[in-house]
DNA sequence: AAGCACACCTGCTAGC
DNA sequence: TGCTAGCAGGTGTGCT
């Protein structure tokens, strides 16, 4: 469900929403939501702690965690991925329990944030251990963030120097660059004019400018858009709006419609295991 | 060692 | 109307 965009949408309201609250309880629900570690060493690290800043890399939601509002002294941070069902909801607390409430973070301002993840890929973690930059060790695979880092051109032509496979299998591998996922990595490729399952090693100098360019303009109009919210409504923000992307999607879901460029049917096939979308004749 | 299939789950929809 | 097969935003593992 939730890539980049949708994810910084997330932080931003977590920012001005949760951020500087403290946490008065933790309620969990399930047996997969905390999986890496004993679910009582989550409670325990969370209980009494406050909401410290929010923080994203790639599609990974890092909350810094203080002792108390006075002390800020930082004791580790919760880390949050939604995978593809997970979302996070902030409401009041006595807001009736929608059904696959995996956990529930009592706020001391009697709100709640809670994640909801009905299929339970989604998991929460803490860790104390942080590199020099602040980032969870968990983290520590993740390729550079475009937004967070900036766009490391030359650490992309390198790994793509290194592999034979497609290029949008290198968009979508998040030890190379993190956030990008199957929505975007179509919409990407559409306005970069190249073609999902292109070499990744063949590109030009031009078509990495070219394709450099795109990532930024996509992410970038998406995040202004607050994240693209598909029919079965599954991402929406901390408060449950839905985002406007969507109706900028020139390609992705859009199998057997008129390219918004050239008008020839977008095609639609089968590239890794996932379904991808392009437009046969401005895609090269 | 990159690249692929598959597993992890629930819910929705298209097609019969 | 009702069933079922197939598909979904992601990623970790284990095989080749």
């Amino acid at each position: 469900m939730p890539e980049l965009p949708e994810v910084e949408t997330i932080r931003r309201d977590l920012e001005q929403s949760v951020v500087a609250r403290r946490v008065d309880s933790v309620t969990l629900a399930g047996p997969r939501t905390v999986r890496r570690q004993d679910p009582a060493v989550l409670v325990a690290a969370l209980t009494g702690r406050v909401l410290a800043g929010a923080q994203r890399f790639g599609k990974y939601l890092v909350l810094p965690l203080a002792s108390s509002a006075a002390d800020c002294a930082q004791v580790g941070v919760l880390v949050v991925h939604l995978r593809m069902s997970g979302q996070l909801v902030h409401l009041d607390a006595a807001m009736p329990v929608e059904r696959h409430t995996r956990a529930r973070l009592r706020l001391d301002d009697a709100s709640e944030l809670r994640f909801v993840d009905p299929r339970t890929f989604g998991e929460l973690f803490v860790t104390e251990e942080l590199d020099e930059a602040g980032r969870p060790a968990e983290l520590a695979g993740l390729g550079f963030d475009p937004l967070v880092d900036g766009l490391d051109l030359s650490r992309l032509r390198e790994a793509a120097s290194r592999r034979s496979g497609a290029l949008k299998a290198l968009l979508v591998d998040q030890r190379v660059i993190a956030g990008i996922g199957n929505i975007y990595a179509d919409e990407i490729l559409f306005v970069a004019r190249l073609r999902p399952a292109r070499s990744a090693r063949s590109l030009s100098a031009g078509e990495w400018r070219r394709l450099a360019a795109a990532i930024l303009d996509v992410l970038g109009a998406a995040v202004a858009a607050r994240g693209s919210t598909l029919s079965d409504a599954r991402y929406v923000d901390l408060k449950g709006a839905a985002g406007a992307y969507q109706h900028h999607h020139a390609v992705y879901g859009r199998g057997g419609e008129p390219c918004p460029r050239c008008g020839t049917p977008v095609t639609r096939v089968r590239l890794a295991g996932r379904s991808a979308h392009f437009c046969p004749r401005c895609q090269h």
